[in-house]
DNA sequence: GTCTATAGTACGATAGAC
DNA sequence: GTCTATCGTACTATAGAC
């Protein structure tokens, strides 16, 4: 990976944002350095400053890009329907998004303790209209009868949690298809506040 | 906490491994560093060598003992009777045992890739034992029929995701009690592997 | 058992040559 | 736009005084 000098800016930004989320997903913010993800790229430590004022924007701007693509993506499966028919709609759309993006989903639920106070409100708010689309579609369900929900606000966390788990589990390739995880997930789901699945 | 010269090896182990176990927690092991950990406990950074090898070994035996503990605390309640009375000791008791422990479970589920291949290896095997009990209860409800589920070992994975998430929203004096929680989460469990919670 | 002092290394960030 | 070189600081871990 030797370079030679000239002018590279066009990629040399984008590819210091993959090394960084790369290094950042697998050892963690505190324990990656500058001169490793200069490295990574093929560049001396000094030139990543040309692109981030520094590494907690660095953190910053890839989660906040993280969380914006991700609100951006959700408005698009967000259109109207049953609870039932936007539940799954909603199950099968995180975990095929997250396990796209596996890196990003890690940093963006690892690294917030890493965020400066001020980069870590706006995270936060970020993640914040994020839950609340699910809670919406708990809570239509709740009110309707056609979910079962003692609480429609702690069902939200927890099946968040168990599909955002899948992250941590899955590998391409390996005994179930990523439809099928899907699938069942959505299902667990459904069971979970107290509807079945239709089939 | 100004402490003076003297013999307290008795507490100042204890000591070092409470303030690690907190400052891990909080800020990450990568951020950690040994002087802050001899900072907190009032002594200096070189006296925490007499207690501990390095800082890695510090990490892992924090780990080590809290999952350790764990599989302890957990044969007590994986004695007989139906899969459904189980699963329903097994969600409360994992709730339960995770929220009196927050630092720990934080340390034992974020803190794996700071560990030295070798202690990875240990510290998965153990919590791959701990899963497996509740494997062992969703396959057996599988197997008589109790349970309705396509595929035991993911629910295993989104069950233990489930309920892990709860040390990530609550909070004590909260809007829920913990019993509250324990039911309700419970009851989110039995629906999801197909089988109406008792009542 | 704890301290002070320090060796040896790595870090984040900047300045100025090319 | 990238390089080399470096400043100032912080780190882990150890040695030896008390």
């Amino acid at each position: 990976m030797a370079r030679k000098i000239g002018s590279h800016s066009e990629i040399t930004g984008p590819r210091i944002r993959e090394a960084a989320l790369r290094l950042f997903a697998r050892h963690g913010f505190a324990a990656v350095s500058m001169r490793q993800i200069a490295a990574e790229v093929g560049v001396q430590a000094g030139t990543l400053y040309l692109y981030t004022a520094d590494k907690q924007a660095l953190l910053f701007d890839l989660m906040q890009d993280h969380l914006t693509e991700l609100l951006t993506a959700t408005s698009q499966i967000e259109t109207g329907g049953t609870p039932t028919a936007r539940l799954i709609a909603f199950a099968r759309f995180h975990i095929g998004y997250h396990l796209d993006r596996p890196d990003a989903v890690f940093i963006a639920y690892m690294e917030l303790r890493n965020l400066s106070p001020e980069n870590f409100a706006t995270i936060e708010h970020l993640r914040r209209r994020y839950e609340d689309r699910l809670q919406a579609i708990l809570q239509a369900g709740s009110d309707c009868g056609e979910f079962a929900l003692p609480d429609a606000r702690m069902a939200g966390f927890a099946l968040i949690a168990m599909l955002t788990g899948v992250t941590g589990w899955y590998r391409e390739g390996g005994r179930l298809s990523r439809v099928e995880v899907q699938t069942l997930y959505a299902e667990m789901a459904l069971r979970a506040v107290g509807r079945r699945a239709p089939d």
